[in-house]
DNA sequence: TTACTCTTGATTATCACTGACCTAGCAAAT
DNA sequence: ATTTGCTAGGTCAGTGATAATCAAGAGTAA
């Protein structure tokens, strides 16, 4: 039982997957709204909470008379760009959290297996719970954690 | 007579059983709270408690309209018997060097990847080096080596 | 006892969705 | 050149529904 936005983000993934040769697809945000009976603004939830470009794409789009919205997957060719992008991706500081929901996508994007992501959680909450245990602050915590992150991921790439 | 936790942990691996096809399942946290009459966070405990990563187990969740909380099991079984050898093997402290060595033979009996073997690799030095900069000493790092070790091939392996 | 596990409920955080209002592009009329 | 009007997309705060967290209390086993 889907909700609506996740119906949409199939919706668009499917189209995604058609346009086989480009790797883009365009569109108009009124119609893909009447589409499914939703408000226009819903278009921009979906677009910010599953295109975004920690999850590989990117928006671009136009207003006025002949507007559209256009949403390009990122493809990142070499080891370096994968790895330049992970990184930004993750920063300087990230949460045990927003770190297990970037393992998702990657799993679900098929860049690391089930059995990776399993280990990296595991390496994560060890060395969170040791770093509790010496008294060391959330802020610190959280950029360890990005740094832990980038090693391993960039490892694989 | 088991107590809740229990009962509801044997709910959740009936049903993980029951779904073949699928290596997950789905379901509400409110609606399986209601059925075994417990508050909600009685799931979250025994999520923590007997689904963790160290157990074989992904938890991915969202709240709000239409939430979820979908169980993933990655390690295919938990043969006590591997586990045990393993633990037997590893005891309670291990050199990093020991370590490097073990993941080699075991990367060459082929249960583990070599991409697994870094990851493995990379969060024991992490770990070590983290535990260096708050003063612990070698023998107490050699215990958490085996731990930390332990944790990540039993939910391979 | 003592430590560990289990259970509870209050509080906090997040998600999906809506609608009112805002802004950009364009072209026809002035 | 400026104004006006139409058509598109953008932003934001609010609402209700859900899950997570945390700390305290209740059991339980050693």
């Amino acid at each position: 039982m889907d909700n609506l936005t996740r119906e949409i983000e199939k919706y668009l993934l499917a189209l995604l997957n058609e346009a086989e040769d480009e790797d883009f697809i365009q569109l108009r945000r009124k119609e893909l709204a009447e589409t499914f009976d939703c408000v226009p603004s819903q278009i921009n939830y979906v677009l910010r909470s599953r295109f975004s470009p920690e999850q590989g794409y990117l928006i671009e789009s136009r207003r006025g008379g002949s507007g559209y919205i256009k949403i390009l997957k990122i493809s990142c060719s070499t080891p370096e760009e994968k790895s330049e992008h992970l990184s930004g991706i993750i920063g300087d500081s990230i949460s045990l959290n927003e770190a297990r929901r970037l393992l998702e996508y990657l799993q679900n994007r098929e860049l690391i297996t089930a059995r990776e992501r399993l280990l990296i959680e595991i390496a994560l909450k060890e060395s969170d719970s040791q770093a509790q245990q010496n008294n060391i602050q959330s802020s610190q915590r959280k950029e360890m954690h990005a740094d832990l992150l980038k090693r391993m991921l960039t490892s694989l790439i």
